[in-house]
RNA sequence: GCGCGCGUGGUGGAAUGGCAGACACGCCAGACUUAGGAUCUGGUGCCGAAAGGCGUGGAGGUUCAAGUCCUCUCGUGCGCACCA
């Protein structure tokens, strides 16, 4: 607890407001047709009718801001400092944005299907949703006591059943649904049906299900996939880190596994190249390009002497085939056992072992040393019929191209280190175009030799010339690759959206699967007493026999949904968070997400406007961003939304980092908890605090010292306005009650509130206050305040905002009479930042004066006056040879040749003067002056 | 290894190519005070008594003028990593 006296009544202060908030629902956001409460403070500025149908349809209704946060899992722990960082940037942008007249989405939800619930469920049996919900609570306590406005009234959770309903819903159109590659879109998996009917006639039915199972945007896949043993479950790639799995750093395993895939790699063109109508980082951008993995080359079939087989192989550099000496398979490629050499076979099966014994952290980490052997086989290099080893090798992925390449060891540093271990042959056909450059190991362009009909030209022109040799020869084409891969969407667990998928066995007795109809939804999972998987590894929800088994014979998909399914799209859902009809009504979604506003959008001004702010840490720059981009454009293609980007905007908060400069964690005993932090100098400081340690992106280290700093400047605001007397008098009648010791447990208190509010009025104003006309000095001092913290508002730049207001406050507490209409309009710009103190004093000063109030998140934005800060004299610095030297005082229009003569005379300037000439005098108006001397 | 970002006082950080260090922390001195870990006033990049000199990781360059632009280099953080 404090030990120092309060800077101001921060405890009484912050409950008082929050409950007022929340009685009068102020920060709710009205729908389109949504019937406003005349009282309410939007309905006063805007008009109750301001959101009718007709005025949203011929956009006459307030525009929209849609303002976002990554919402939270709601975890034991707690939020930390990190949470609020991003949640209080957006709320002093929602703040200012809805004085700035818009219409401000600003919604709070959770992300709260979760490993560590169900971890915990195994362990005690408590059902995840119970401690869910207790998470829930906690988390919801912690964010009201800082002040943010959200809109409560659209919270969601994950774990709703009127939400996931919708989720499986989304899954059932992923299923329903195919990438059609000539209209370049999704589209529902009839017209696929339609189309193959009238192609093949009379086919069964069974083809007909394999052939349309294989172009499903979900379907199911028998391929080997990352299962972590120890928490029971397979990973996504992404979620595996250097062969650990991303959550508790368990060891990960390829295991082949029957899975449901979501077909990302389908959209792989459209998620890169709309990166550029973003208004997103370009590190993030990079990062997201770089998952992508855009590369262009060309396929080219090698024949294997002596067999009809032909190994088709990937490579971005046609130009230098040549050069291919050799030609390497993967361990796992399907045509090793049909072409390895009866000699060899022994040491390839061995070594086929080998590979597949390794896990990917081994894989990683042995990469320094190349390791393979040779199949016996031969290929003919299409070129020029040379005869070529064929070996496998495990730095040839199998997941990636054709799993085979042709090696050019003169050109490619894996494959000259390969050749150089094997003593294969290393033949030049790139001549670096810098003379003294050796060309072994050489991989940038130069000019090929060596290398028949491309001989002598310049890289670039020789893979184009190549190329189209390759196809007309129809030796191979020109292909586009991808690193993304296809994305692993089925988790072994309980606490996650069970998929509305059920299987039969067909004639033949053959599984296959079959979608629930949409009426079906929402399927809702099994109640269990032991959440563990069953003994014979299934998934928990096998062990629930009587969900599972169907009267009909067909039994349930056990799979349950990632956690990455509900973050992708909950910002939808935001815009209706009540709609049972649907997952989203489509005016809302229309409005939030697609209407246009005049605000300049940098990458492209016609970009979709989607979300139009969204804050949240970097760890999610591949994982969620990726993922909700692309079930956006599915729901897009389909026609359910009307933009083909989510998030215009996105912005990453940095880390906050330990006092001791380090990454916060239990064990280095360096985490700050904010309940700590509020209960000793109040949310408006902590807010204060989180904006002004840095620019909003950068990392930086807590320090409690700069805490009281701003808190301190709080306390400055407070005298400014205070009469210090009846702040003695109040301090005395507070401790007489006991409301100094405690502080109110939740915004429900209303005892507490009302005693707290008696107690308030005991404070009266600082009588240099008064309704006055203010003189220049002080309007331009306000003035200076609004330009800096508007400017620095619409920049993101809440570090110098603050400081703004604190050059205005250090000049007014000189002041002897503090004139109304100056002190107001601060007010305002504080009120985002410190709602809670500006919006006491805000009350205070016009009931004071006999004034009514009018609601301060809904008064108009300040706006500044140009020529009140118009300076008719300005100071002009005078260098001699480009170094500073003296100060000079001009009038602001002043002619050059007057600005000459009083930088000549300046005073300190002289003795580098002194016997010298000018030669040259550089004046840039109202900026400085140079003069040029021998 | 590749890609991206960042290097400014004792500290967090400010600076459309134009007076480097705003604002804040810390520190020093003073005022008020029974007291100060409250508040207020002044000072505070480094060297120097001063005049002045030197200063934005380092070295070059462009410019009348560079923390800012260019080249190289060192350090550091993040991301990717046998992706053919």
């Amino acid at each position: 607890m404090a030990s120092s006296r309060r800077q101001y009544p921060f405890h009484l202060i912050e409950p008082k407001w929050q409950q007022t908030w929340d009685a009068q629902q102020a920060f709710r956001a009205f729908n389109p047709g949504e019937e406003i409460p005349a009282s309410h403070p939007f309905a006063i500025r805007h008009g109750a009718d301001s959101m009718s149908r007709e005025k949203v349809a011929g956009r006459k209704a307030p525009a929209k801001y849609y303002i976002l946060d990554m919402f939270p899992y709601p975890s034991g722990t707690g939020l930390h400092v990190g949470h609020p960082e991003g949640y209080t940037a957006t709320d002093i942008l929602a703040r200012y944005r809805r004085a700035g007249g818009f219409n401000v989405l600003h919604p709070m939800g959770w992300d709260s299907f979760g490993l560590p619930a169900e971890q915990y469920a195994v362990k005690t049996g408590q059902h995840p949703r119970v401690t869910t919900e207790a998470n829930i609570t906690n988390f919801t306590r912690q964010i009201k006591s800082l002040g943010f406005s959200y809109d409560w009234s659209r919270e969601l959770a994950t774990t709703d059943v009127e939400y996931f309903k919708w989720t499986q819903w989304i899954f059932l159109k992923l299923y329903n649904s195919y990438f059609d590659a000539e209209k370049n879109c999704a589209r529902p998996i009839s017209e696929l049906i339609e189309n193959r009917k009238s192609q093949i006639y009379n086919e069964s039915a069974e083809s007909l299900r394999a052939f349309v199972d294989s172009k499903r945007l979900a379907y199911v896949s028998e391929a080997p996939v990352n299962w972590c043993p120890e928490l029971g479950t397979v990973l996504a790639n992404e979620e595996v880190i250097d062969g650990k799995s991303e959550v508790g750093g368990f060891p990960v395993i390829r295991k082949p596994m029957r899975q449901w895939m979501l077909r990302i790699t389908a959209y792989a063109e459209k998620l890169l190249a709309d990166l550029d109508t973003i208004d997103w980082s370009d590190s993030l951008k990079e990062m997201q390009r770089n998952w992508i993995g855009r590369s262009e080359g060309a396929e080219v079939d090698f024949l294997v002497a002596g067999s009809g087989e032909i190994i088709r192989v990937f490579t971005t550099r046609p130009d230098t085939l040549f050069g291919a000496t050799y030609m390497v398979l993967s361990p796992e490629h399907k045509l090793v056992a049909e072409i390895t050499a009866p000699e060899q076979m022994q040491a390839v099966e061995d070594y086929k072992r080998f590979a597949a014994g390794k896990s990917d952290l081994e894989r990683t980490e042995l990469a320094k040393e190349k390791t393979g052997v040779f199949t016996g086989a031969y290929a003919i290099n299409p070129v020029n019929g040379e005869k070529i080893q064929i070996w496998i090798a495990d730095y040839v992925l199998a997941s990636y191209g054709t799993g085979a390449i042709m090696a050019v060891p003169a050109h490619d540093t894996r494959d000259f280190e390969f050749a150089k271990k094997f003593n294969l042959p290393i033949l030049q056909v790139v001549q670096p175009n810098d003379a003294k450059t050796d060309w072994q190991n050489f991989t940038d362009d130069g000019t090929a030799v060596n290398s028949g009909f491309i001989t002598g030209l310049p890289t670039p022109e020789a893979k184009t010339k190549i190329t189209l040799w390759l196809e007309e020869k129809n030796l191979g084409k020109k292909t586009i690759n991808y690193k993304l891969r296809d994305w692993l969407f089925s988790r072994q667990r309980y606490w996650g959206e069970p998929f509305p998928i059920i299987w039969k066995k067909d004639a033949a007795g053959n599984l296959y699967h079959e979608a629930l109809p949409e009426s079906a939804l929402p399927l809702l999972p099994p109640t269990l007493e032991d959440y563990k998987p069953t003994p014979g590894g299934e998934p928990p929800l096998a062990r629930a026999k009587d969900w599972l088994n169907l009267p009909d014979g067909s039994v349930r998909e056990t799979n349950t949904m990632p956690q990455w399914a509900g973050s992708c799209w909950y910002y939808l859902r935001y815009t209706d968070a009540k709609n049972a009809q649907s997952f989203v009504g489509k005016d809302a979604e229309n409005y939030w997400m697609a209407s246009p506003d005049s605000r300049p959008r940098t990458p492209d001004p016609k970009s979709t406007p989607g979300v139009d702010l969204y804050v949240g840490g970097t760890e999610h720059a591949v994982l969620h961003l990726l993922y909700a981009r692309f079930w956006h454009k599915v729901l897009f293609d389909l026609g359910h939304v009307s933009t083909p980007e989510p998030f215009y905007k996105l912005v990453n908060q940095g880390l906050i980092l330990g006092e001791d400069g380090q990454k916060m964690s239990k064990s280095r005993g360096n985490v700050v908890n904010p309940d700590d932090v509020l209960a000793e100098y109040g949310a408006d400081a902590f807010r204060l605090y989180e904006m002004f340690m840095g620019p909003l992106q950068d990392t930086k280290p807590w320090n409690t010292r700069g805490v009281e700093g701003v808190y301190r400047f709080l306390g400055r605001v407070w005298r400014l306005f205070v009469d210090e007397k009846s702040e003695t008098a109040f301090e005395q009648a507070e401790t007489t009650s006991d409301l100094g010791s405690r502080r109110s447990e939740s915004a429900e208190d209303h005892a507490f509130t009302s005693a707290a509010a008696e107690l308030l009025d005991l404070i009266l104003l600082d009588g240099g206050i008064a309704d006055m006309d203010a003189t220049p000095a002080q309007l331009k001092a306000l003035h200076a305040c609004i330009k800096k913290v508007t400017e620095d508002l619409d920049g993101l730049r809440f570090n110098t905002a603050i400081s703004a207001m604190m050059v205005f406050v250090n000049e007014a507490m000189t002041w002897q009479s503090k004139p109304l209409s100056v002190l107001k309009p601060f007010l305002q710009l504080l009120a985002p930042f410190a709602p809670h103190l500006a919006e006491e004093l805000w009350a205070r000063l016009h009931s004071t004066f006999g004034q009514m109030a009018p609601s301060l998140p809904y008064a108009p934005w300040p706006k500044f006056d140009p020529s009140l800060l118009f300076e008719s004299e300005i100071e002009i610095p005078v260098q001699v040879n480009g170094k500073f030297r003296d100060v000079i005082k001009v009038a602001v229009d002043a002619d050059n040749a007057t600005i000459e003569v009083l930088a000549k005379a300046s005073e300190k300037a002289q003795p580098f003067l002194a016997g010298k000439t000018i030669k040259k005098v550089i004046i840039v108006p109202k900026k400085m002056v140079n003069l040029i001397v021998a």
